[in-house]
DNA sequence: AGTGAAAAACAATGGCG
DNA sequence: CGCCATTGTTTTTCACT
């Protein structure tokens, strides 16, 4: 799955992370290449998935979203099908954002975005605990965020 | 810093976090409004910070970043000066996604993002530790990601 | 691999209902 | 807010090196 890049590619890739409004022509002034190339490397990338998507960065102040915690939940006595329930249920919810199973001594990690301290006990209370795998729910806010850019380290070296 | 929005601009906001590829033709195709619209109506959300930016969402397996961990970390006798190192530390350093303070027994969560788990003890024990604020420093390695969307979610009434 | 120029698609604006 | 037309950009493709 890892794919070969050169040097042009890691330039675009850290150009485009930060900023996928940037024209071609744009990009091509700020590494020295053609617009054309870019516009083929870019094809390139996506094609082979490197680059997944485009998207927009909302501002969760501005809608309201204040609350940001991280969730730690242990599973019970695992069986399967309610593992599974659980997994589907945790993709499915809007408020979480992110969710990955963990080393260590919790058995998930759940990022949850809502508006208030209220939203988060319900999510929590109405839909998490009454889950049957769910053994236990640890949560611990955000209070402040230092850096929120999910950027992914790009190594220079070509 | 709450904005006014009606539920054109919630969808708009919608489809535009999942997919800033489309173009307004598109966009106005799915949500009944003409391209025109879209156009001044995203011009808008940009200005007033609804829509902080665009990025490309890039694959970190196909860039060999195979490992992501959750680093919790506590701070000793905080020293100002010391903790305002840290942070600006952390701030700095490519392989921090996300950096938080929390409320409950760690100061801190960190996720990082590495290529494989040598670089993460390299991240750990050569960048965190020796830093004079930290006194303590956990990590959680993600075995499975099951969502990785950063997706807000967007309340449907207006 | 790369450039540069032509062709096609798009965004942005203004006028009108 | 829709519709339409216009203008200026931007992307994409093609011929060529």
């Amino acid at each position: 799955m890892k794919i070969a890049l050169d040097s042009f590619d890691y330039k675009i890739l850290g150009i485009l992370q930060d900023n996928a409004a940037l024209t071609n022509q744009e990009i091509s002034e700020r590494i020295g290449l053609s617009a054309s190339q870019i516009s083929r490397r870019r094809q390139k990338l996506e094609q082979e998935g490197v680059i997944r998507r485009y998207r927009a960065d909302l501002n969760p102040q501005a809608l309201g979203l204040l609350v940001t915690a991280y969730v730690g939940v242990t599973l019970g006595a695992h069986s399967r099908e309610n593992a599974a329930r659980f997994r589907t249920m945790v993709t499915a919810m809007p408020e979480v954002q992110e969710a990955h199973t963990m080393t260590g001594d919790v058995d998930y990690i759940l990022k949850i975005v809502v508006p208030d301290l209220q939203a988060l006990s319900r999510v929590i209370n109405d839909d998490l605990l009454p889950q049957e795998a769910v053994q236990n729910v640890r949560s611990s806010i955000a209070m402040e965020t230092l850096k929120d850019e999910n950027r992914l380290p790009l190594r220079s070296t070509a």
